[in-house]
RNA sequence: GGGGAUGUAGCUCAGUUUUGGUUAGAGUGUCGGCCUGUCACGCCGAAGGUCGCGGGUUCAAGUCCCGUCAUUCCCGCCA
């Protein structure tokens, strides 16, 4: 028997009766009945009814004892007459009968109960240990903890090798804002902590590993999101040598699938590979984003040219200076009452800042349409539009968002959604996986050239494509894994051939020398034998929240910072004290006033 | 940096608009008492409030106006 148990909270049955047994856990509730005491003792594992007769002659040390105290207990398992049997405890048919208490730590005040599931976030990250005692919060992170072991298991059992790679490395030119480390060995240098592992996975390519993966923090300075845990956060982090892209998706398909199939609930619709793929411009067509819930059955579609033969001045001419106008098919939405259309009018002009409520057309049971736009066509352009849409009841429902595209984009992917919801069209307990395909290589903002996800991805026609074509014009070979309206993945195949690599970063306006200076490491590496390569990298939080259903993301971490990037219990951020400053040969300059007191 | 929502007892919330008006309520938790079979135990009693903060309007502000802070969601940002 060990010094503080014989078993645990969560594993004593009737076939245990009579067993003299010892237990140590939290006091989680207590009935006190003057006479006799009910504790249920809680531990990782469970909880367990324990008794505290007169007899013992302890009753009074157990009723002044705090919720949440730590105890260790020792008595004799007794089986409960039939009545006294509580089904909903796994431990439900047996007590214990406490003859002796040895009290480990004593609680005085908790400043909330543990029991409770109505307070509030701050309160939860200021005392975090006592958050992840509830239940809720308790179950998650095992069920986080459980998630990864899958993860890991199957990329071993695909024979893929796990690494380390360096927190202090150096700063990436690209991408999201560094976190700087100041170096004390080298005055005036700074270290940075890596956003991805991303240029040495690529190198232990080179070093002939053949296939990667790891549980890899990555750090981004950047504002947060519900879905965007400020600073830092995990992916399950990969690469392959002698692959295509078909094969990456394979071993992707594979990871989702044993991850999801064993961790969704009971019943629950996950798609098994191969799974859809998308290309990018569909995407943005159809859905309005790389991201699409694909749950929802809606999809985006054009309607811009019937405007030109109308005589609807504001839509023709939004076309006519090469804007265009969507439509969103919203079956049955004509049965909402006027009072819904007015809501979603509101909510498009003041959340989502649409100059106007989207127009809209419904259909009537006479095979006429009524709304605010239907005067403009002819019942012929009508009828097409929902010939196009596949809608033919009465009641349905299109929805007119017009303007420049850029513009409309994102309010027509969160009006997709939002009528989508509304209209109860989501599937439900159901994961949709997709791959976004085909992503440009490039973006043009106002007028400079940029690369518009990962510079390290090989154009599709590789050189040929960089000097021939127009650079808005090159698709890479960059790919999304995207689940239930969330970006879960992102990879590529990367750029091998070091003269394209500089003429990719030549085209987004890198001068060699600045390629050279900034992955030095890896230029060098490559020089030495490059293989063919690709990869990608899995949000393990965020696949998390889409199993979980969680909308937070610090729901699904156990020591989060809150929404402005502090850590409630250690105080993080904090001042670097003189001494510090002055080893790192660093200094204040410029601070703002209220970070002077 | 910008926009929306929220802020009343330790915690959850009602009261705030329509209509400014006596002592701001409830549940839960806490404390005290009673209780030998409960399992969210029960019963009796008590304590607990700068109505986020500051200013303004008014005879009178939790309620109206302005400002500000905090929390949160979104936009920007996130190769």
């Amino acid at each position: 028997m060990n010094l503080y148990r014989s078993h645990t909270c969560g594993e004593l049955t009737a076939k245990d009766a009579s067993k003299i047994v010892k237990l140590s856990g939290w006091i989680y509730r207590r009935r006190d009945h003057g006479g006799v005491i009910f504790i249920d003792l809680r531990d990782n594992y469970g909880v367990t009814q324990v008794v505290f007769h007169p007899e013992s002659g302890i009753i009074d040390q157990v009723s002044s004892l705090g919720l949440e105290s730590v105890i260790t207990v020792e008595g004799e398992v007794l089986k409960r007459d039939d009545a006294q049997i509580n089904p909903n405890m796994i431990t439900g048919e047996i007590e214990i009968s406490v003859n002796n208490l040895e009290v480990q730590s004593n609680v005085e005040s908790l400043p909330w109960s543990v029991i409770d599931d109505s307070i509030p976030e701050e309160l939860r990250l200021r005392d975090r240990v006592l958050d992840l005692r509830t239940e809720g919060q308790h179950e998650m992170m095992k069920f986080r903890s459980n998630v990864i072991r899958t993860m890991r298991n199957t990329m071993w059992d695909m024979d893929i090798n796990e690494f380390q790679t360096p927190l202090l490395t150096s700063s990436s030119p690209e991408g999201a804002r560094d976190f700087l480390v100041p170096s004390r060995i080298h005055p005036g240098k700074f270290y940075a902590l890596p956003q991805a592992p991303q240029q040495f996975k690529q190198m232990l390519m080179v070093a002939g590993f053949d296939k990667y993966f790891q549980v890899a923090p990555c750090f981004r300075d950047e504002d947060p999101r519900a879905d965007r845990h400020p600073g830092e956060f995990y992916q399950l982090d990969a690469e392959f040598s002698f692959v295509t892209q078909e094969e990456v998706f394979k071993i992707g398909e594979k990871l989702m699938t044993e991850t999801f199939n064993k961790h969704t609930p009971e019943g629950a619709i996950v798609d098994q590979g191969p799974f859809r793929q998308i290309a990018y411009k569909e995407s943005m067509l159809k859905y309005a984003c790389d991201k699409p819930d694909l749950r929802n059955p809606i999809e985006i579609f054009d309607i811009s040219k019937v405007w030109l033969d109308s005589e609807f001045a504001v839509f023709k001419s939004i076309v006519e200076q090469g804007g265009v106008v969507r439509a969103i098919p919203a079956k049955g939405a004509g049965e909402q009452p006027r009072s819904w259309f007015d809501k979603l009018g509101k909510f498009a002009q003041k959340q989502l800042r649409m100059p106007a409520a989207p127009g809209y057309i419904v259909k009537n049971e006479d095979g006429t349409f009524k709304g605010p736009l239907v005067k403009f066509l002819r019942q012929e352009q009508v009828e097409a539009i929902f010939a196009k849409a596949g809608l033919t009841e009465t009641n349905d429902t299109i929805f007119l968002v017009a303007g420049q595209e850029k513009h409309v984009l994102q309010p027509l992917s969160v009006l997709r959604n939002k009528i989508a919801e509304d209209l109860n069209l989501f599937e439900e307990n159901t994961f949709r996986f997709a791959w976004i395909v085909d992503f440009p290589m490039y973006e043009e903002e106002d007028g400079k050239i940029d690369f518009s996800h990962n510079p390290f991805s090989k154009p599709q026609g590789g050189m040929d494509d960089l000097l021939n074509k127009d650079p808005e014009d090159i698709l890479a070979q960059q790919y999304d894994c995207v689940c239930n309206g969330y970006e879960i993945a992102s990879g590529s195949i990367r750029n091998a051939d070091i003269p394209s690599m500089f003429k990719a970063f030549e085209i987004a306006g890198y001068k060699k020398e600045e390629v050279e200076e900034n992955f030095s490491g890896m230029l060098k590496t490559f020089r030495l034998g490059v293989p063919p390569h690709g990869g990608f990298a899995f949000g393990i939080e965020r696949i998390i929240m889409i199993m979980k259903n969680e909308s937070n993301i610090r729901r699904v971490i156990t020591f989060p910072l809150n929404g402005r990037a502090q850590c409630l219990l250690t105080g993080a951020p904090l001042k670097a004290n003189e001494a510090q400053m002055n080893e790192l040969h660093i200094r204040h300059f410029n601070l703002p006033e209220e970070a002077l007191d």
